[in-house]
DNA sequence: GTTCTTACA
DNA sequence: TGTAAGCA
């Protein structure tokens, strides 16, 4: 039987996107749907391939990072080197994220301490009048 | 009503 | 990516 397949705002709703987004991807090469005359027209490949490339975005991996993993796709030796492959990204993206996290940590810390300032030099302010 | 392209923010 | 214009 033919195969399933979906338009364009078939998946933006499916995958809460706009067709925007989904236009947008292919602009930068991530998706290439058949074309129906101007329509374009999304197979179940297709549709896999955006659910992929949204949960790589929302790991942290940008769209050129997306396409270089789910391109990898090798079914016939087990996958081992795409898997390989994202999980030395995951691991990068880890330690970027705790960075991160510190660094914003050691800001709030700056920031107590800023406002623990001003509060008690309004407080001698306020004890001086 | 839905999709498309193009262009600007 | 959002938004808008002008088509089909």
């Amino acid at each position: 039987m033919p195969e399933k397949t979906y338009s364009i705002s078939d998946l933006a709703s499916e995958f809460g996107v706009t067709t925007r987004t989904i236009r947008f991807y292919e602009e930068k090469g991530l998706v290439t749907p058949r074309r129906e005359g101007q329509k374009r027209l999304y197979n179940q490949a297709d549709r896999v391939r955006i659910k992929l490339i949204l949960r790589g975005k929302r790991i942290g991996m940008t769209l050129d990072e997306c396409v270089e993993v789910i391109d990898m796709y090798d079914p016939e030796h087990n996958n081992a080197e795409q898997l390989h492959s994202l999980i030395a990204r995951v691991q990068d993206k880890r330690a970027r994220f705790e960075q991160q996290r510190r660094d914003i940590d050691e800001m709030l810390k700056g920031l107590d301490e800023v406002q623990a300032l001003c509060e008690s030099a309004l407080a001698e302010a306020g004890a001086a009048n």
